[in-house]
RNA sequence: GUGGGUGUAGCUCAGUUGGUUAGAGCGCCAGAUUGUGGCUCUGGAGGCCGUCGGUUCGACCCCGAUCAUCCACCCCA
C-alpha cells in the first residue's frame, strides 16, 4: 500500500507529461480567442454547496462524495465537478456587477467516489467552460462549439452531438404529472430504483437501462415533445445556431443529464472509441442555479469535458502529440579539465536559451555518445585534452553524423544558427 | 455496492501432469584495443512468483480468504 497510488487515481509520469501540456495549452489558447476567462477556486468546498445545486437525490451527492470533516468540525467535500463552485465564487466576489455576458474557464481536478473501470477514475480532470448572464440560445450553440474547436484541433473524429432540451420548472412541473400519469399503471413492473425515481424524479426513468423497465416504456411522452413555448423557442434557436455554425447534431430525448441543476439545453459529446464510458463531454443551462444558491436570478450554461477520456479518445484514434524536443545539445566531455569547462559551457547554453546537458557521470566518450543518443540530442559538442588545448570544439550533428570542428567562444553563435 | 477476468524482473509475457539453482524479449549498466551514437555480438545487475492461511514429503502451479488491477452494471467526465 505505501508504494501504491490509492485506488482509481493514477500517476502521470514524467514521459507522458507532454501530452497533458500540449492539450491544456489547446484549451488556454482557445479560450483565449473565444473570451473565456480562466478562473482557479479550491479543490474542496462546503459540502452543502454540492447538496443545494447538484441535488440530494442524485447518486452524485449520495453515494460518491469524498466527504469529510476538518479539525473545525466543517463538513469539506473535494469537488466532484467544476460548475457549483464556479457559481459560488462567482457569488461570493459579486462578480455579476460587472460587464455581461461573463464567461469563464477552469481546469480542475474532480473527485468521485466509484467503482473504477475503463474511462472511469476517482480522481479525474476535467476542462470546463461557463457563461453567465444570458438565456440567448446562441450562447449554448457557442459552449457546444468552443469544445468542438477542441475536438478539431487535436483531430478527433467520429463524435456525436447530443442535444435535448429538459424543459424549464414550468413546464417539468405539468410533464412530471403527464409522466406519472403515464408511468401510475405500469409501476409495479417497474424495477427498484426506478419505483424510488417516479416520486422524486420521474424524468430519470427514461434513462433507466433496465430490460424490464425500457420495455415498459416504448411509448413513454418525452420532455422535449411537452415544452412550455419558452422552451420550445429557445430549443429552436440552439438548432438554428448550431446549423449557422456547421456543427452537426442529434437529438437525443433521451439525454436526461444527472445533475439536478439543468433546465432548457442538455448535451453529450459521446464517442464510440472508448468503451462503455464514452461520453467526453457533457452539459447545458442552468438558469436556476445562481439564484437557487443565494445569487441574483441570472441565467447560465456550460460544460465539463473529461481530459481523461479526450486523450483516451485520441490514443484510440492514433493521434499523435508532438514531442517537444528534449535536447539542443549534449556536452561530452573527457578528463577533469573537460568537466571543468564543461561546466562552464552548461551555464553559457542554457543561459541563451539553449537546452543543454553534459555528463555527470564520468562516463566513456562511447557510453556519452549512446546516452545522448538515446535522450535524442540533436547535437554533441565534444571536448577532451586537444579541443582545451586548441581552444576549439567538435560538435556533431545527430541526425546526419557530420562533425565540424569550431572555435570555443563561437559555440553558442554555431549553435543558434544551427537550432 | 454487484458481476466476470487477471496478479511471475522496470515493461510485455512464458513456466510442462505439483519435484532441485524460476525463464525469454524489450529496457537498464558494462564491454567488443587506444576519443564518437543508431545495427550486431558478449557479459552483468534486477524476482519473498500480490499477501495471508490451508492441502502435501514437497506449491509459481491445487484450495480458501484478502488486497490490488482490468472490464462491465448502476451512474457519469
Amino acid at each position: 500500500m505505501l508504494t501504491q497510488a490509492p485506488k482509481g487515481t493514477k500517476d502521470i509520469l514524467p514521459s507522458e507529461v507532454y501530452k497533458w501540456h500540449y492539450v491544456e495549452g489547446l484549451i488556454r489558447e482557445i479560450c483565449d480567442l473565444n473570451g473565456y476567462k480562466e478562473m482557479r477556486t479550491p479543490v474542496f468546498e462546503h459540502t452543502e454547496l454540492f447538496q443545494r445545486s447538484i441535488g440530494e437525490t442524485t447518486d452524485v451527492v449520495q453515494k460518491e462524495m469524498y466527504t469529510f470533516k476538518d479539525k473545525g468540525d466543517r463538513s469539506i467535500t473535494l469537488k466532484p465537478e467544476g460548475t457549483a463552485p464556479f457559481v459560488r465564487a462567482f457569488i461570493e466576489h459579486s462578480l455579476f456587477n460587472e460587464v455581461q455576458p461573463i464567461k469563464g474557464y477552469y481546469i480542475i481536478p474532480c473527485f468521485r467516489y466509484e467503482q473504477p473501470q475503463s474511462g472511469r477514475l476517482r480522481e479525474f480532470h476535467q476542462f470546463g467552460i461557463e457563461a453567465f448572464g444570458t438565456k440567448d440560445p446562441s450562447i449554448d450553440a457557442e459552449v457546444i462549439w468552443v469544445a468542438m474547436i477542441l475536438f478539431g484541433k487535436l483531430g478527433i473524429k467520429n463524435l456525436e452531438v447530443r442535444i435535448n432540451s429538459v424543459g424549464c420548472p414550468k413546464c417539468r412541473k405539468e410533464y412530471n404529472e403527464l409522466l406519472r400519469g403515464y408511468l401510475a399503471p405500469k409501476l409495479p413492473d417497474l424495477c427498484n430504483t426506478c419505483k424510488d425515481r417516479y416520486i422524486k424524479n420521474p424524468l430519470r426513468i427514461i434513462d433507466c437501462k433496465e430490460e424490464k423497465c425500457k420495455a415498459q416504456l416504448t411509448d413513454i411522452p418525452f420532455m422535449l415533445d411537452h415544452l412550455c413555448p419558452d422552451c420550445s423557442e429557445h430549443f429552436e434557436g440552439l438548432k438554428q445556431s448550431l446549423t449557422i455554425l456547421g456543427i452537426d447534431y442529434i437529438i437525443d430525448r433521451k439525454i436526461v443529464r444527472g445533475l439536478d441543476y439543468y433546465t432548457k439545453t442538455a448535451f453529450e459529446i459521446v464517442s464510440n472509441d472508448i468503451g462503455a464510458q464514452g461520453t467526453v463531454c457533457g452539459g447545458g443551462r442552468y438558469d436556476g442555479m445562481i439564484e437557487e444558491c443565494g445569487g441574483p436570478d441570472t441565467p447560465g450554461i456550460g460544460f465539463g469535458l473529461g481530459l481523461e477520456r479526450l486523450l483516451m479518445v485520441a490514443e484510440n484514434q492514433g493521434i499523435v502529440i508532438p514531442k517537444p524536443v528534449a535536447m539542443d545539445v549534449y556536452i561530452a566531455n573527457l578528463g577533469e579539465v573537460a568537466a571543468k569547462e564543461a561546466l562552464r559551457l552548461l551555464s553559457l547554453l542554457r543561459n541563451n536559451g539553449i537546452k543543454a546537458e553534459k555528463d555527470y557521470m564520468s562516463r566513456s566518450l562511447k557510453a556519452q555518445m549512446k546516452y545522448a543518443n538515446k535522450m535524442n540530442a540533436r547535437y554533441v559538442a565534444v571536448i577532451g585534452e586537444d579541443e582545451i588545448a586548441n581552444n576549439r570544439v567538435k560538435v556533431k550533428n545527430m541526425s546526419d553524423g557530420m562533425e565540424e570542428e569550431i572555435v570555443l567562444s563561437e559555440l553558442t553563435a554555431y549553435l543558434k544558427n544551427k537550432l
